[in-house]
DNA sequence: GTCTTTGGTAAGTATAAACTTACGGTAAGC
DNA sequence: GCTTACCGTAAGTTTATACTTACCAAAGAC
């Protein structure tokens, strides 16, 4: 649960959150991803690097270059994560209401 | 959608994270919260206002204190952001299985 | 072999943000 | 009325982190 909830750390920061949103496209390289981004490419490395030690992303080696792509089974983690509380959240609101209409308005 | 990528920036955050969990147990005050925090108050307020802003709690009046609770708009919303990229990465990741089996592993 | 391309990591800096104390404002108890 | 409890905000500090430049290693082109 602790370790699911790592990848909103990972995608709190906005270049990260577009990072990622750019490998949902399609897989790619990081000199391919930091030509698209107004940072440096070591900057990209390090960003890529936190999304891999969350899960979010995996890499392989494609000769000269190294390919990143999302991964499935971390983004799946973190939906599981937030229907736990999406269910926990809907169940209490419900409850609420018949409890007291008033009280949630 | 970058609204919406809003409340994963307000769930980076371990403190705000453990705060929101909380809530999604039941509704609470501010100083019942603060009370199971090593935090002040002030930073639990602090915490709160960043979780309200993203959607992802709602606050109401109770006499003399502030209730706040979990917003099942904002997490679902959030739910919905989050599979948009499953779906993405779900698709793209067996799209490459089917072309070379050997370039997923 | 040399030269170029690609990318990870180390070291240092600059910006952001999480936290504290101090204060003010509202509601309840008396 | 006065006092206490609850909470938000402002101001300042301290810690975290996103970023840069510099360096090194591995793979392809020649």
């Amino acid at each position: 649960m602790t370790d699911r909830a790592e990848g909103l750390a990972a995608l709190g920061d906005p270049t990260r959150r577009a990072i990622f949103e750019r490998l949902a496209d399609r897989p790619r390289a990081v000199g391919e991803l930091a030509r698209e981004f107004p940072v440096t490419r070591p900057a990209v490395s390090q960003h890529l690097k936190v999304l891999k030690d969350a899960g979010l992303v995996v890499d392989r080696r494609a000769g000269n270059r190294r390919i990143y792509q999302l991964d499935p089974d971390g983004v799946g983690a973190l939906r599981a994560y937030l229907d736990q509380f999406w269910n926990r959240a809907l169940a209490a609101f419900q409850a609420a209401v018949e409890r007291d209409p008033k009280e949630t308005q």
